[in-house]
DNA sequence: ATCAAAAAAGCAAACGTTTGCGTAAAAAAT
DNA sequence: ATTTTTTACGCAAACGTTTGCTTTTTTGAT
């Protein structure tokens, strides 16, 4: 920045005082007389001085960056986390950077790298698809910066997380459909490897057992990066099947969006044929036709809790909290891409 | 950052050689010898030695973090385009810190005096709604930091710009509505004060004037903050017009897909009845039915060329560049929501 | 061997703050 | 009037790099 900045010590030469005086008054500290403070503060704003929290930082040994590591910034999910994280940060004199993972494992280590030598005071992520192995986030441990996982989290590091409970919502999205009167229902999952899809998918087949239905494989499909066009391979496979499903719970209300297009276009009605629920409640999930039932994921909820969180354990570094786990209630939306729920004899 | 880091200093009293040898080879600058070069690298390497950049920048007076400002993170209009910056910003080695406006005038101020503080290597930035003097972005004039514009942009400030000819695009989506035999076309506009909403409208005027076609005051309605429902809001008053228009030309997709939905909620055929266009392609313009015609925004192209541009300027800073504009081809998506052009005899 | 030139490395001051400790002046207590 | 306390401020060293300049060492030419 050149532009010839004003500086404390422009500011002390100005008025006869040692830079320490100058620093001092303008934090407010009460060891400065009042008059004397109140002048510092006349003459920063006259001379238009501007602190460099960059020096600052150095001397601190400290930042206040948070730095947030996503998947992708343009998925509507991380979109509204960041937004949360932003609006958390910016009321409690936070600065928030962002990177991309692009679900690649080498991009995050590489990312890990750059918030160390920026020395962010702490990281909120979500794990990349690709990423199983942690340890590069490890030397955060070391370095006392405080990590806060959301969504996709890492059960092998010792961090704090935020998440839904997976398995609680797709358990109550498919005892849901059961209770509108499916009876074979579908499951287009994500990337087993990856925890929350996981428990989606086990969540799945617990609200089956629970209901005395058969658990067919056959009915499982793996849409890998969840996408629109993942969706719509797997509904065409699955519409395909001899005994074709009642109900399809997707993983992700793109798969589910994409499933339904697949449906609408081979006549069948939804929900009477194939009821569809999706998850996440994307704001596409109100425009599709028929709208799309789904769990609220509370993304910018999420955002605002991670933040929250790990503003708290970068600001109380010192008694070295444990880490914690925050599980965000999720709510089942019901709409029309489901049929009514029969009251139980 | 506590957790004892391992500094230059530590690698230079561990070699017996100075640090400047140490900074220097680190850099692999070409006055170390290649022996102690290497060596210094592979004892950084086992000490797990990390540059400390905010010790860097305070040094070397410059950072390499790029301040964007954009109204909200959550839109996917800027979403895409903070996605673009930031693939482009970290090719090029900088990172990218998000700041949310959320078209707050007051806020945008309070933003721009962080970024100075931060001492930002360069700003790309969205204008708030609310925003009419921009002198709060002045100073960066004078502190040298470059600062380019994206989409809603300053004509009274000497600063670059990138944005698409909205001009030109509206033009065409009516000239596009008039082609396929649309006579009586109403306009959902956008705030007039914000320069690309004021484009959109002329644009619109211009191609009815060049048709020949009446420009009437009451097919234009005004939707504040271009949302959903505010779309939903103009199109049952436009539905209800004595002579109701046979085609709508929205300026945005939100407004464009509410809408939509008042069309068919009211029994009225799209295209047929009414044809409506949107702006922007928004990923719900295939979604909703009828898909949407609409003008692509390139909204990931608009933050790539924004951090190019503002990467140049920021490492050509000596030579003082013009500030320059650029205008990106946009495209006219033709979905179902208006009818075939006919060919004209 | 002698000297100039090139190569390799060191010195020390900066960058703009913050902060522990020390000191002078003013106020309060004796 | 003297001592003690309080108040207000200054000194100087950090924080971890970078960099202009100087010094030492090596190399090559004579």
């Amino acid at each position: 920045m050149p532009g010839s900045r004003v500086t404390i010590k422009d500011l002390a030469k100005r008025m006869n005082l040692s830079v320490s005086t100058i620093s001092r008054a303008l934090h407010n500290n009460p060891s400065i007389g009042e008059k004397t403070t109140r002048e510092v503060w006349k003459l920063a704003e006259q001379l238009g001085y501007f602190p460099n929290s960059v020096a600052s930082n150095l001397r601190r040994r400290k930042t206040n960056m948070i730095g947030v590591i996503v998947p992708r910034i343009d998925i509507a999910f991380h979109s509204h986390v960041i937004s949360g994280v932003e609006e958390i940060a910016y009321k409690m004199g936070y600065n928030v950077t962002i990177y991309q993972s692009r679900d690649s494992y080498e991009r995050e280590v590489a990312i890990t790298t750059i918030l160390q030598t920026n020395m962010v005071a702490g990281i909120i992520a979500c794990l990349a698809l690709e990423t199983r192995d942690c340890s590069h986030f490890a030397r955060f441990n070391n370095l006392k910066v405080p990590l806060v996982f959301y969504d996709r989290v890492s059960n092998e590091l010792e961090a704090s997380k935020v998440i839904i409970d997976d398995f609680d919502a797709a358990s109550r999205v498919t005892q849901h459909l059961i209770n509108t009167g499916c009876r074979r229902i579908a499951h287009i999952a994500g990337c087993q490897t990856t925890s929350i899809f996981a428990d989606r998918l086990e969540g799945y087949k617990a609200a089956l057992q629970r209901n005395n239905l058969p658990f067919d494989p056959n009915l499982v499909c793996c849409a890998n990066d969840l996408s629109y066009e993942e969706g719509a391979r797997c509904a065409r496979k699955l519409i395909r099947l001899a005994a074709m499903p009642d109900g399809i719970f997707c993983a992700n209300d793109y798969t589910a969006i994409g499933a339904i297009q697949v449906i609408k276009k081979a006549n069948l009605k939804i929900p009477d044929d194939i009821a569809v629920a999706g998850f996440s409640n994307y704001p596409v999930s109100t425009i599709i036709e028929p709208a799309l039932t789904t769990i609220d994921d509370r993304a910018a909820e999420m955002g605002k809790t991670a933040a929250r969180m790990l503003i708290r354990q970068i600001e109380e570094r010192d008694v070295n909290i444990a880490s914690e786990t925050i599980v965000l209630r999720t709510d089942l939306i019901v709409r029309d891409s489901t049929g009514k729920e029969k009251v139980n004899a």
